[in-house]
RNA sequence: GGGAGUAUAGCUCAGCUGGUUCAGAGCAUCUGCCUUACAAGCAGAGGGUCCGGGGUUCGAAUCCCUGUGCUCCCACCA
């Protein structure tokens, strides 16, 4: 069959995932094998695949298509997440385009416009995700809102609801004006922001005198409840303590109250209080039994306690304010100034720290389970040092908000009596009867209760999903859940380390007792050459879809891989997928070669052949052994390295070139066998990185028929093997490597042949002389008694070797070489006599490394010695 | 403000329980080569105060202290 020298992987990637899926190779059921089990961290459902993406389920599916062909019963299951601030988001957006206002609509109506987005645009990235290779189980693909798995949150919920978990209460929460819902503590992101501090002039009641309070938001003062100053500060000392003060603007008295809470050194020392507005001023108001005054609309506007700012949008307030207090005299002065600002991380608008009816999970006991699950390595992070981070977050966890004021998600199970209070029930029949119960109403029909509609955050379904795609909330004895959980590796970003993965294991040992996985490989961000962040902003994210089709999916694997150490951030450039690229292409030439050479059947396999074999058999299952060892450490990019440096320096430029028939010339069969046992070893290993490539030589190898394919047969497994012969290989290498050198200095062409002349000694091996004689291109090895003179010489270990050149020989060039290696000898024996002639290091060093310095000072010594009299010989 | 991590070649990083794997790899750079598999290649070469300073030790890139730089996480002082 032709094939070309340019490795094309466009032409046959598309066919091989067709091939692959056609034959249900990615679909898992359980057996009597070993499971191996990923979930996939659900991507957004209308999200796009990006970078970070790319890198992930690039790992996964290494160590899926690994495990697969170590024979285990391998089961990577994709699916999506609801994702509702950001799904809503978008739905609201469409629809707003549309000029369908969001409150316009019915909650069902809604849902309906949302679903419909939903089949949609939904499920793209999964689409993309192929392009990649990824041996996912498409027939297991969920998404959180289907139906088992909505049912197996409510479940949850009603679970946790009846062992007192959850509760409901009024509580400050960061509110997201733009989305019009609570956020938890995660989701809200601080960016540095410039802005002002303005001191104003709060006018002490039945006096002339001004209390000046500095503040970054004024428009907040309508909702002062109070001011608060240090009682140690001397400055305030002469103030009686029944002392009010009058609000800015509209003059309402407030007290002034006294708290060490207050920072002296900040502003001025006095601190404005406003419980409905501040976290730290709720806790205060809370102390001294203020009133709350809420100025804020849930869509950031003033509400009536805004007097005339009613319906002003709050930064437009604050710059309206600005100008009246500054008109009244009130205005101080204002001062810039660099505060932190949170901001939605779904709509990035700016929070809103809120007091609102809100629903939460108590975390502290549930936590402990995780918390010790991962200190004593249960659960494996990868890499360790976010051991720490999570031990921290985990000890200091505070109550999870788990409700959000959205219509896409989970709607909370808590129904309302018509007369007050509530149960909490998985079905409105159920929450029926317990309504009856409650009310001793039996009267009551399920149209008289409300349900409360707000629904759970996004993250109260993904916590479940290592249990819930299995169905192991709602069937917790099903075979699938039994054979399939816990699952191995988690493959994630370090960013949701909270978010998710803590609540994922703090969910699998309250409702399955239960690690959900043993080890989490924590991948870096993926950046760009200057160490940016991938954004849409800044333009630097490449599209991966786009990468794909420029150097192949393989390609762009490798590259993925090649800058990925676990943990760190990687920085990305496309000069990488070229490398990928570069190498596909390199595997594909040396199938190339070893294709098109001729086998002669009667041709016993030269020395030569057999020595090179015997090398490369043995050098590939040290490889091998280095890789096993690579993956159980996760070092997956190092593993990669050294499979990429065997194929192409060991196998396709020592060993490939060491067999090489001359030109026309045919191969004997043992050696041809054995070259094709390498290769197909070697694509077996490559697979799981490089999975089209190796299909396709794969199948060209031999012979295939429909129905196998080498991402179903067994991975090579490292063999012994003989340590000696490669040490002894290495010295052949240097050997070769000096001969080139000589070439190039004396200009000698590449086809002239050379003869090569030894001082043999103990470090020699005549039976590498065939590789010498071929690698070389040399014409004779003659052992020789003394030194050859009119010769370039070089050593390798205490061999030293002859090259005649007759009268081609510079002997000025050469002394000048010699002399400097003879220095550069010289000082190396005087630092190695030094050490010896140290007696607390003799004494005190163990006897080993004695030993290796006395070692390297014989071998000093014999160097010296060539090379002195080398020189004197040159020098007559 | 609190905590963690990190600093090794131009870039990205290995370097484990101190000692022949001790100064490494890949990429990039430079110099030769259009050598019948591959120029997406081959053969070579250069390149490092192992962040600064102190200490422990016979011996430190490696352990300790300290300073500096960078990164991340947590908290959010109005």
């Amino acid at each position: 069959m032709e094939i070309g020298p340019k490795y094309i992987p466009q032409e046959i990637e598309s066919k091989w995932y067709e091939y692959w899926l056609k034959n249900n190779y990615f679909h898992s059921t359980p057996d009597e094998r070993e499971p191996y089990t990923i979930v996939i961290p659900p991507p957004n459902v209308t999200g796009m695949l990006h970078m970070g993406h790319m890198l992930n389920e690039t790992i996964q599916d290494v160590l899926v298509r690994r495990a697969r062909m170590q024979g285990k019963n391998a089961c990577w299951v994709p699916g999506t997440d609801h994702a509702s601030i950001a799904t809503e988001a978008k739905v609201v957006q469409k629809l707003k385009a549309e000029g369908i206002d969001k409150n316009s609509l019915t909650r069902e109506e809604f849902l309906k416009h949302a679903w419909e987005w939903k089949e949609k645009h939904g499920g793209i990235i999964l689409k993309q995700l192929r392009r990649l290779g990824a041996s996912c189980d498409w027939e297991r693909t969920k998404f959180t809102m289907d139906p088992e798995l909505s049912r197996s949150v409510i479940k949850v919920f009603v679970d946790l609801y009846n062992k007192g978990k959850i509760y409901r209460g009024i509580r400050m929460v960061n509110w997201d004006p733009a989305a019009q819902t609570a956020l938890s503590d995660e989701e809200v992101i601080y960016r540095e922001s410039q802005g002002k501090l303005y001191y104003l002039r709060y006018r002490i009641e039945g006096s002339d005198e001004y209390l000046i309070v500095a503040t970054t938001r004024p428009e907040t003062i309508l909702g002062d409840t109070a001011v608060c100053v240090n009682p140690n500060d001397p400055r305030y000392q002469h103030l009686a303590p029944e002392t009010r003060v009058l609000v800015p603007l509209i003059n309402r008295s407030i007290p002034v109250i006294r708290d060490e809470y207050v920072d002296i050194e900040f502003g001025t020392g006095v601190l404005k209080v406003t419980p409905a507005h501040d976290v730290n001023d709720y806790m205060l108001g809370e102390k001294y039994g203020l009133e709350t005054i809420d100025i804020f609309n849930d869509n950031g506007t003033l509400n009536e306690h805004g007097q005339q700012y009613a319906g002003m949008d709050r930064f437009d307030v604050r710059n309206q304010i600005e100008k009246d207090l500054d008109a009244t005299g009130l205005l101080e002065k204002t001062e810039a100034y660099t505060n932190k600002v949170g901001y939605s991380e779904r709509t990035n608008a700016v929070i809103e720290p809120k007091l609102s009816m809100q629903w939460f999970l108590k975390m502290e006991e549930l936590a402990q389970p995780a918390l010790r699950a991962v200190m004593e390595d249960a659960i494996q992070l990868v890499p360790a040092k976010f051991k720490n981070t999570y031990r921290y977050w985990m000890e200091n966890i505070k109550d999870w908000c788990i409700s959000r004021q959205l219509w896409w998600g989970q709607q909370i199970p808590a129904y309302y009596l018509p007369k007050g209070g509530y149960v909490v029930a998985e079905t409105p029949e159920q929450a029926l009867e317990l309504a009856r119960q409650k009310s001793g109403n039996d009267s009551l029909t399920i149209s008289d209760l409300r349900q409360d509609p707000d629904v759970l955050d996004t993250w109260f379904s993904s916590w479940l999903w290592p249990i819930s795609v299995f169905d192991g909330i709602n069937r917790p004895d099903n075979e699938e859940i039994k054979y399939y959980y816990p699952t191995n590796d988690l493959v994630t970003a370090p960013d949701i380390l909270f978010f998710w993965v803590a609540r994922m294991i703090i969910a699998g040992y309250e409702f399955k007792g239960e690690k959900p996985f043993r080890n989490v490989y924590l991948t870096g961000i993926v950046r760009d050459k200057l160490r940016r962040k991938m954004s849409k902003s800044l333009g630097n994210s490449p599209d991966p879809l786009d990468l794909i089709d420029r150097y192949g999916a393989d390609g762009v694997r490798l590259a993925m891989l090649l800058c990925s150490a676990a943990g760190n951030d990687l920085l990305f450039d496309e000069s990488l997928c070229e490398q990928g690229r570069n190498f596909g292409n390199k595997i594909w030439n040396a199938y190339r070669l070893v294709n098109g050479w001729q086998v002669d059947e009667k041709l016993e396999q030269s020395d030569n052949n057999r020595i090179a074999t015997e090398w490369f058999d043995a050098m590939l299952n040290r490889t091998l052994a280095q890789i096993e060892a690579d993956f159980t450490e996760y070092r997956i990019s190092e593993a990669l390295m050294k499979i990429y440096k065997l194929f192409w320096d060991e196998f396709s430029g020592w060993y490939l070139e060491a067999i090489k028939p001359a030109y026309q010339c045919p191969i004997d069969r043992p050696t041809i066998d054995a070259v094709r046992g390498f290769f197909d070893k070697l694509l077996r290993t490559l697979h799981p990185f490089m999975p089209f490539i190796t299909e396709e030589i794969w199948q060209h190898m031999s012979e295939r028929r429909d129905g196998e394919s080498i991402m179903i047969v067994r991975l090579p497994e490292a063999k012994p093997y003989d340590e000696t012969l490669l040490e002894r290989f290495d010295q052949v290498k240097e050997v070769i490597s000096a001969l080139r050198n000589i070439r190039k200095e004396h200009n000698l062409p590449n086809k002239d042949t050379l003869e090569l002349c030894v001082l043999a000694d103990s470090n020699f091996h005549p039976e590498f002389n065939p590789i010498l004689m071929k690698m070389g291109n040399l014409s004779a090895i003659r052992t020789v008694d003394a030194k050859c003179s009119d010769a370039a010489t070089f050593m390798v270990k205490t061999t030293e070797y002859f090259v005649p050149l007759n009268d081609k020989i510079d002997t000025e060039e050469e002394l000048k070489k010699l002399k400097a290696d003879l220095t550069y000898m010289e000082g190396f024996l005087a630092s190695v006599l030094k050490k010896l002639s140290n007696e607390r290091f003799v004494q005190n060093a163990p006897a080993k490394v004695v030993e290796t310095e006395r070692a390297k000072q014989n071998d000093a010594e014999a160097k010296i010695k060539a090379l002195q009299e080398r020189i004197a010989q040159l020098s007559k």
